[in-house]
DNA sequence: ACCTGAACACCGTTCAAGT
DNA sequence: ACCTGAACACCGTTCAAGT
């Protein structure tokens, strides 16, 4: 009689959004976006397409609460005795570490900025609060912040779409060099040749403490000009 | 006899990958994203369907073809007796205003990293090429670039998923501070309140300023190691 | 070689109907 | 109130057939 394999649940337990969402978030972080499809996630779920708009209007709402969700689960560390720098580090490696828990949302958990903005105060607050401390005015706490938000989204962007794509960070970028006539990118040449796989290979926290350190320097530039 | 309006085009001009791919970058310039089917492009080029598989063995292929296609008319700038910084500064922007002559592509120009491989490699080549002139060792070339790049690509995401969705840049951050408890965020609430509109306008060359003054922090630290 | 047309296996969503 | 089932207007892609 039951027409598939093992699944003991009768179809009892109430179909509510949080359990569509759950179901929605499993089929994603296992099968990518490609997979979620109302039919195949009301199908999950053993029950009929139409249930689903119910308790969720449309699927960009599907995909909305996935994003919301997953910003629920950011919860921002606040490092006690902690340098500015280190509270600054601390709350980017928590974004990035939550992006990389569910890579294949990473578009919409980047893009989505009505369905993240919830989750996304408190990681402002705590970043905010961070430059504060270093002693930034108002106008250089967003600017700072700004830069900090746009490099980390670029960067786990760059890093999810590794993973998704099969090949590592700069392998498309070598291998196009490596077809060029080789008096083309003589700069990219001597840079990539001089450097071992592992010094190839992105670090994030040294490409933040750039960042911070620009920060210091326009902070004491302007500290200078009082 | 003629089932659409106005268009003269009889079909004749015979049909070729470059003919797809501009009518294809035209939609979705026009229309988005959601637009691009193989259905709605093989009309709007007045041919069946499945002539497009002739030319093109996939829809994801004419994606790609698109990113290529972008990146194929990004001519990077290389400003004369101009500092490295100014060079930074002229190949970001370059890089920023080629994306946003096609805002509904962004995803895919910043994403996907085989098809834009041609074109990124002459932008990186001068980036590269600036940092040299900065006297960078190779190692701190390849960090300082991908700071640069993975902030670049954040910002036009952040910068065209505005265009896309109606609301301004912060405008999302903002309404849902002002839907909580006054007593949270407080950080966030005072840098809002204390700015102008004008003021909160997020700023490229800012950004792209506080990166710079940190990779000549990063290179002054080191020359003096040696 | 290039284009067509029917067909297959999917989509999201609306609407009327069931309990 | 919640779920169902048929139906509508789409998809991408395969395959056999036309010229």
């Amino acid at each position: 009689m039951s027409r598939k394999q093992g699944r003991p649940k009768m179809g009892h337990e109430p179909l509510t959004r949080d359990r569509i969402l759950v179901t929605a978030l499993d089929l994603v972080d296992r099968h990518g976006m490609d997979a979620l499809s109302m039919r195949r996630l009301a199908s999950e779920l053993g029950v009929d397409p139409m249930a689903l708009y119910h308790h969720l209007p449309s699927k960009s709402a599907v995909v909305a609460g996935l994003v919301e969700r997953v910003f629920g689960e950011f919860h921002v560390p606040s490092p006690q005795n902690a340098t500015w720098q280190d509270r600054v580090h601390a709350v980017a490696a928590a974004y990035r570490d939550l992006v990389r828990s569910h890579p294949n949302l990473v578009l919409y958990l980047t893009t989505d900025r009505e369905a993240s903005a919830r989750g996304a105060l408190e990681g402002s607050e705590a970043l905010y609060a961070a430059l504060a401390a270093a002693g930034l005015p108002p106008r250089q706490i967003l600017l700072a912040a700004d830069v900090v938000v746009d490099f980390v989204n670029g960067y786990v962007l760059s890093d999810a779409a590794g993973h998704i794509g099969e090949s590592g960070e700069r392998a498309a970028l070598v291998a196009r060099l490596n077809e060029s006539p080789v008096d083309q990118f003589p700069t990219i040449r001597r840079v990539v040749e001089s450097l071992t796989e592992e010094e190839l290979r992105g670090d994030f926290h040294a490409g933040l403490g750039i960042i911070l350190a620009g920060i210091q320097a326009m902070q004491q530039g302007s500290a200078g000009q009082l």
